[in-house]
DNA sequence: GTCTATATGATGATAGAC
DNA sequence: GTCTATCATCATATAGAC
């Protein structure tokens, strides 16, 4: 079962590659089963329908994020440091291959979803920003930052921004993010 | 030829509904010609191929904004009444079944578009930029507008804000998009 | 300009051998 | 678990009749 197990983490793995660059739509069994050396229907074998494969995928990238930011917060991270955190993370899935994140590839091919892939992808959405509010309340109670607005403004705002950056990367380029980034600390009132 | 060009209206209408909202790959011809009560064929002879369709659309977006800046700025408005024309534009162009717009449409199916497209996209892209630099500029002499850093920067930042926020209005809904842009407000020093 | 008819290929999916 | 073989369906695209 070392074999199984092995085709199964490949399958996910170069899937999960193809999503994050193409989307849910841009990508077919072939393109995944023909560089892996496998048939298309070892990829049935593990995931039945596409949606099914789908679905693993966009758990996976949850659960990426996820260890990321509980990371951050473990090690005990200033709220600075926290936020670097993010935009290391985006620049990393950026220049890896990854240009849209999971939450613009739901959005993306919104109707073309299941239902429960959806409203998965929208708790996972809530789990993120509520993440970014603590960290601007810890860094507005620290004196770290200093913004306009309430928390959660400001954290809808950057979140969407940073959306829009990492959208947008593939036609500008990693300057235009690292550029987004600095306006973003400037606004902060974080000391460069 | 009046029933020729009709035709033609008629696919661009329904063909920039369907790709604003699911993107380059995300229809087919048959999703075109199905509800017009015309065969394939007929848009084959129009479009001889998939990607001059898509060309057409992307170029027939480019001008619908183009038209809506142009129209702020001939009609005198105040910086501030220009970033709400955008603001409008955007929620205007969501409610109506386009939660996609064209630059975010030719990012996700970046490598996907042919070449030409993606550099007049990126044209577009500059142009909207500028404008929105003009705007900023304008905003801190007239002293409508007081925020942080360079107006350059700003555009940057509220360029992504504002695409980020879009991309997400089919997770999130408009609340949302109103509230990312009651904080671009507030960053921007203007009275509520 | 629009039709019918057709070509050609890719897609997701299943049954059954090994 | 992975294979071969096969399926129905859909895609874009073309040729030629009207």
């Amino acid at each position: 079962m070392k074999a199984a197990t092995d085709t199964r983490t490949q399958i996910i793995d170069k899937a999960s590659e193809l999503m994050m660059q193409h989307g849910v739509n841009g990508f077919s069994y072939r393109d995944i089963s023909s560089p892996l050396g496998v048939k298309n229907a070892a990829i049935h074998y593990h995931f039945p329908s596409k949606n099914d494969l789908i679905r693993a995928l966009i758990e996976e990238q949850h659960d990426v994020l996820r260890k990321n930011t509980a990371e951050f917060m473990a090690y005990g991270g200033s709220a600075t440091q926290q936020l670097e955190g993010l935009f290391s993370y985006t620049l990393y899935q950026c220049r890896n291959g990854r240009p849209v994140c999971v939450l613009g590839v739901v959005a993306a091919d919104y109707d073309q979803v299941d239902e429960d892939i959806k409203s998965a992808n929208g708790c996972f959405a809530k789990e993120l920003f509520n993440w970014l509010v603590r960290v601007l309340e810890v860094g507005r109670e620290q004196e770290e930052f200093d913004f306009r607005g309430e928390p959660k403004a400001k954290a809808i705002s950057i979140g969407a921004t940073v959306q829009g950056a990492r959208q947008l990367f593939r036609i500008h380029g990693e300057d235009y993010l690292q550029q987004v980034f600095a306006q973003i600390r400037l606004e902060l009132g974080i000391k460069a």
